[in-house]
RNA sequence: GGCGAGAUAGCUCAGUUGGCUAGAGCAUGCGGUUCAUACCCGCAGUGUCGAGGGUUCAAAUCCCCCUCUCGCUACCA
């Protein structure tokens, strides 16, 4: 086949601090589905995926695990590409942020990106989660505490790096209305433009010097490159990119990337700082950046705690390889987000792999070993009118498929093409029933024109499956593979399948076939998911009890007070005599707290944890010369007291022998 | 409370700039068939398109309002 040109893309690097579940490896099966394809159409496909290995996440854990960070990535890599592996993922790079050439390239890029004054050095200030990296400010908190992990922010002023974002943003605005397939689905194209490039582009913060598990910057070896400038650049300095222009043959020819895959979570970094990046390297921009929706796990929000988070590895041993990247490419719609459950995935193989497709290869080889053993041979015998335009109707949906899957992978869209092939195997049914072999065959001794047509029958069955096989070839290799192989033929080339009869005549298809896909049954499924299911929620309930047995909370010092200081505070027991959720809030509980002779309102932020009957009758520590104020419009005079943990679990503070309500605490 | 997304058949979802009796797949029911993996083929559905109001010759689609769900965000004394 003749090249059609290079078609490069790229997945998102994958954060090396843990395990992937099946919502992450969704995008790299996507990603695999679409270069598979493109090789097949006839471009020179280069694709790339890979590891985020830095950071002070990696640093943290790798500590608890006892382990050195390099270790620690090194092991989580090697788990993420032996899913991909699992998964048949055929990526000609697999890039980690580790690689010497990467590390090296990304010093060069930031020095060049210093010298020619796109860089400069300034301070980071601001309020600092140490476990997650990141600076916030007071209106991002929550609860005053970090919004990603819920613990303990501290001030904290960084020397840091950055990156004039400003100075392109301009040029940025113009290339995105002038092309408007670079931000793909469009509709996102709409929220950029709207939330952060129109308002005004803040400077990016290019380094770090609170941790050390990074690239070194390395004309200031105090700091390390921060996350994008660092994750961003893989997509050059993979193919051979260098900064101080010796880039590759390979770089002159893959760049710009075709395609670059990624969620929709990362769409700002991969629409805005990167190519802003590119501009400032002054190399051309991605043609295309798709931020597609996610696959979530049934039942909510997935936490192991649930145990509801699936993973590729375990859905590959009970369903199979093909069936999972059946199931996430044909499931998942392409502006919402998808769902995945065992039920469901159970349920696609039933209906569509075992039923229609399977059970098709399964009957036509069956026939063709019981009526002429095995060999498929096309007598071009069409006894009847009807018989002409039923394999007419046959042949036109076959042949004209290949156009049809082109169109839906020309806009991404894998679902409706796979869709479209399943479309071949449906009308392959149908043409069973329409000619009914079984007929035929019992004619077929005393009749040879009987006899031809049912030859001609299977034939023109086995070559719209072959041709259907090939098709589905991108999303399901093994699957297409297997097929080819029990017909004793090789997959098409995609410029043939337009073409209908190339299966060669007189071919003795396999007289074993095996059963593709095995119907499953729904019970053992369930059983399956449940067995898993508890495994992973006993093992969670087990790592959070040590986890408190051993917790170990330092919170951030305060100031040294006086005994006056502390004196000012006015501390006793109140009795909670009744208490009913705040209406405004979801987080509010107003209660009338008895202290003494007299009652007063407190709301507190604790309806997480109590619920308003079980808060009544309770006696607790309360704060009360606290001077009032309005939460949510409700007034509070006081302020109930709770002990809390690293994960913000709350629990009041009761004392220790039942005292009566009003009694100081001192 | 604020911002955003959403609500269409039992389930998962399509429905382009308003336009023919609102669709697909799965599940369900009935009929046909027996080569095959209890499979395949055909037929049939049921829908106040979340509620209400408005614009229009015409609204699932546009406008207003309400309810609910999900995300982010605010109140946590």
């Amino acid at each position: 086949m003749e090249s059609k040109g290079k078609y490069y893309l790229t997945t998102a690097i994958a954060y090396t601090s843990g395990k992937p579940h099946i919502g992450n490896n969704y995008e790299i099966v996507l990603a695999d589905s679409i270069a598979r394809f493109k090789r097949k159409e006839g471009y020179e496909v280069f694709f790339q995926t890979g590891t985020d290995e830095h950071g002070q996440k990696i640093e943290l854990k790798a500590e608890e695990a006892g382990v050195t960070p390099k270790e620690f990535v090194d092991k989580v890599a090697g788990t993420i590409r032996s899913l991909c592996d699992l998964l048949n993922i055929s990526y000609d790079k697999f890039i980690r942020t580790t690689d010497e050439e990467h590390e090296k390239q990304v010093q060069k890029i930031f020095k060049r990106l210093y010298d020619q004054g796109d860089i400069y050095k300034g301070a980071y200030e601001g309020l600092y989660c140490t476990p997650c990296e990141s600076f916030w400010t007071e209106s991002q908190l929550k609860d005053g505490k970090c919004p990603d992990c819920g613990r303990e922010v501290k001030p904290a002023k960084e020397e840091a790096y950055f990156f004039r974002m400003s100075k392109y943003a301009d040029k940025l605005i113009k290339h995105i209305n002038e092309h408007p397939e670079f931000i793909q689905p469009v509709s996102r194209k709409n929220e950029m433009m709207n939330n952060f490039l129109l308002p005004g582009l803040q400077d990016l913060c290019v380094s770090r010097t609170s941790f050390k598990w990074g690239i070194p910057v390395d004309f200031d070896d105090k700091h390390v490159v921060y996350v994008w400038l660092d994750a961003l650049t893989n997509y050059i300095t993979g193919i051979g990119y260098d900064a101080e222009g010796g880039s590759s043959e390979q770089y002159k020819k893959l760049w710009p990337a075709d395609l670059h895959l990624i969620g929709k979570d990362i769409i700002r970094f991969h629409t805005i700082y990167w190519p802003i990046f590119l501009m400032a390297l002054g190399e051309p921009l991605p043609k295309q950046v798709f931020g597609h929706p996610w696959l979530l796990m049934g039942g909510g929000k997935m936490s192991k705690s649930k145990g509801n988070v699936v993973y590729a590895d375990d859905l590959v041993d009970f369903f199979g390889v093909d069936a999972v990247r059946y199931y996430v490419l044909h499931e998942m719609p392409y502006e919402n987000d998808g769902n995945l459950t065992w039920e469901l995935v159970a349920e696609r193989l039933n209906s569509d792999l075992a039923n229609t497709l399977g059970n098709l290869v399964n009957r036509t080889i069956s026939m063709s070993n019981k009526y002429f053993d095995g060999v498929v041979a096309d007598k071009g015998a069409q006894l009847t009118e009807g018989d002409a335009a039923i394999d007419a109707d046959l042949k036109s949906t076959v042949t004209g498929t290949y156009s049809r899957v082109v169109d839906k992978m020309s806009t991404l869209r894998v679902a409706d093409a796979l869709t479209e092939i399943f479309g071949i195997f449906k009308r392959c049914n149908k043409y069973i029933d329409e000619t009914e072999p079984w007929v035929l065959a019992k004619e077929k001794d005393a009749d040879p024109a009987k006899a031809d047509r049912l030859s001609t029958v299977l034939y023109n069955l086995v070559e719209g499956i072959v041709i259907g096989a090939s098709l589905l070839q991108p999303y399901m290799p093994d699957t297409a593979e297997k097929i080819a192989a029990q017909l004793n033929t090789s997959l098409r080339d995609f410029d043939t399948l337009e073409q209908f009869g190339l299966y060669e005549s007189g071919t003795k298809v396999t007289d074993q076939p095996e059963i593709l896909f095995a119907r499953l049954d729904m019970k053992e499924v369930a059983a399956k998911e449940e067995e898993l299911a508890q495994a992973m929620i006993s093992a969670a309930e087990k790592e959070a009890e040590e986890e408190t047995k051993e917790a170990v909370i330092d919170i951030e010092a305060k100031p040294e007070i006086s005994y006056d200081d502390f004196a000012k505070l006015q501390f006793q027991v109140g009795e909670i005599i009744a208490c009913e959720a705040v209406p405004k809030s979801k987080k509010l509980l107003c209660s009338q707290v008895k202290i003494g002779s007299q009652v007063k309102q407190i709301v507190s932020g604790i309806k997480a944890h109590y619920s308003p009957e079980e808060m009544v009758g309770k006696k607790v520590m309360v704060l009360v010369n606290l001077k009032p104020a309005t939460l949510a419009g409700v007034l509070s005079e006081g302020m109930l007291l709770c002990a809390e943990d690293a994960e913000g679990n709350l629990a009041l503070m009761k004392p220790e022998k039942d005292m009566p309500a009003g009694a100081e605490i001192c």
